[in-house]
DNA sequence: CATGAATGAGGTTTCATTCAT
DNA sequence: TATGAATGAAACCTCATTCAT
């Protein structure tokens, strides 16, 4: 399901009448649940529409393939981080460096950490799916957002570096999906996301500072 | 005729042994082969096999199913990276502290890009085939070999961190897997080695001080 | 009020009549469009309806099964072309037998081209459907008309025999269906008519004699 | 399974064991069985393997798709009939015109015959399954057989007419296939079988004189 | 009457795995 | 030991038809 079938990932239907909304967040809903309670590869069209409560025809009316309901799981979720670390970087605008590293990494995380569950699945579907082209855009999102917030940084000679975040955000991402991936306990994040500010800061200090 | 009489006698293989060798040789190979051109979801056991230049009765003579194929062919190469990034440790003992992460970091940078195809096809197949396990197995001797190199480094008060090193090595597995996803180029592969040295640099200093 | 007189008052369809008309001439050419441009294969009652611009529940009220739409597609297109014969047929009584041919093939021939897209697409249906009753039916009206146009024919002595027109029938059914699937050229369409004429006056004039 | 799918009709694996000649066989004699006694639109891959006695998995490892299947079996019959009239043009060359006819019609009707119920339940999946071109070819091969024998005719002017050839087989052709899908009785059949010497007999004289 | 969401049986096809040769 | 034909469960997806709104 990877390679070649990268088009017709767009819904195939919109929803006119309320009961079909209804019955497409269903589908969401039960993909999720399918993902998280048998695995990606238990993840049949079948199950995701018993779970949801409608027939595989109702599923299909509303995504012409199977890739296309995993990518639209895939971008709905991303896309809520995503957003989440925006909203940050807006918010952290004319603070100090330290303090603006501090409250997007915050962001990210709570943001990951709050549907932790769906986050540690979807690394399961994230390759078939053209996950990457999601996570793309993803990041593109992510790195504006915070292009703009550091240019209003005190204090800072050299323009913000866009490679320098980048490098920041797999940084990042490197750490979440290790530590969802482990599954590790609330206390662990907790002690994570305070490494990570450290590991983001002294970076962009050194980084910014280098350029 | 003892065991060690027995490896004595035989440095070389049997003839027998030796297209044994070989016939693995090849299926991993082929492996890696249908996963690069064909994607993971039109690997099959067969295409391995034709690919290899076997039968598919062959193939499972080697290897009781798919999953321990694609097992074995991720914990060779995570082996491998493993092994370059320990030697890089040996190496880097008593070292200042930078130099030896340093050393570590283009270890397992260099190791990573010399077969960076490899590296890149592997995510995919990572999360089936129990790829976790073999993951951590190799995260954790990596981790052994930098505490061990670190005990030595000299003017470092505080003993090593292990949870810090792990968010190190999480950060850096997550640059280079972006990296390799993104099909870098040779000379943006430089420079992200470049910073991922300061990323690491500047971090270990500030957590082991901090520590 | 009886019914010749209903019959009388309402040459006009009511209203509501009327729309119910206009909507099953829509479902008709949209269902040749649909087998035209998609195929047999691709021609589902929901597409039907699309392309006709009703919903699928409103086909299903005109027609009670995709093979009752079918059928009538067909009866529809066939009857228009045995119309066409037996007018042809009535002209022609009483003239020589050589004309009389002439006549009955230019319509027969005139009638399937003048749709030629429609007829070639309906050899694709009508082994499904029922296609063959419906022929059938076709084929007997062709016949009596010929029949009976044929007992007007000056100076035959045999009766006209069944069995002889309805090899003719055959014979030009198979010529013009041959020539409607290879899309064959106005160009080459009249010169087909001009030999099929040549066919069936040759062969009518042996058969005629021998009988 | 019309329209785009006109590739991948090669069978797939070429029996290289005594074994796989023998289910290839059978299953494209179950192909005819089933399409025989149950109708086109009953005939399934599976109900195919069934019959054949093997199961589906092996009907796909000798034909890449149910088309492929369908069209080997169209193609295995028409070549047949085909064979049997080249080799009754090749024992008419230098005959008289009547007789060259009257042979060729024999052997055509004869061959048809002789499947009679394989001719007929072909007819229902030649629109599909890409039989047009095999027809084609097969009409071609015919064709250029016939034109072979004319030209040895004793006593003829005017060289063979490609033109009025392929009138004359479509004629034959629809004459046949009508007799076939009424399941025509072989007292009628002979009678046809007649007629159509005569038709093509008269025929011929009046074209080629003409010509 | 019209709509279109829902249904679900059933079709095609794949592929890990076995086992007779 | 190598081969490759055979297996069949199970996946994806379609589409004629119904019925609540």
């Amino acid at each position: 399901m990877t390679a070649s079938t990268l088009n017709a990932l767009e819904p195939r239907k919109t929803p006119v009448q309320a009961r079909a909304a209804a019955t497409v967040e269903a589908i969401f809903e039960a993909a999720i649940q399918v993902l998280l309670t048998q695995g990606a590869d238990r993840l049949t069209t079948t199950r995701v529409a018993d779970r949801a409560g409608v027939s595989v025809g109702t599923l299909y009316q509303y995504f012409p393939n199977k890739q296309s309901l995993m990518y639209a799981v895939f971008e709905d979720h991303l896309g809520k981080v995503t957003t989440a670390v925006e909203r940050a970087c807006a918010d952290a605008c004319h603070k100090p460096l330290a303090e603006m590293i501090h409250q997007v990494v915050d962001a990210f995380v709570d943001a990951k950490i709050s549907r932790a569950d769906v986050s540690s699945a979807l690394y399961q579907v994230a390759a078939d799916v053209g996950g990457a082209a999601v996570l793309k855009r993803s990041i593109q999102r992510t790195r504006r957002a915070m292009e703009s917030m550091l240019d209003t940084a005190p204090g800072i000679v050299s323009p913000p570096d866009r490679f320098a975040i980048e490098i920041m955000q797999s940084a990042i991402g490197g750490v979440m999906r290790s530590a969802l991936e482990q599954r590790s306990s609330p206390a662990a994040l907790r002690k994570i996301k305070q490494h990570l500010v450290i590991l983001c800061q002294s970076y962009m200090q050194t980084a910014l500072t280098q350029n």
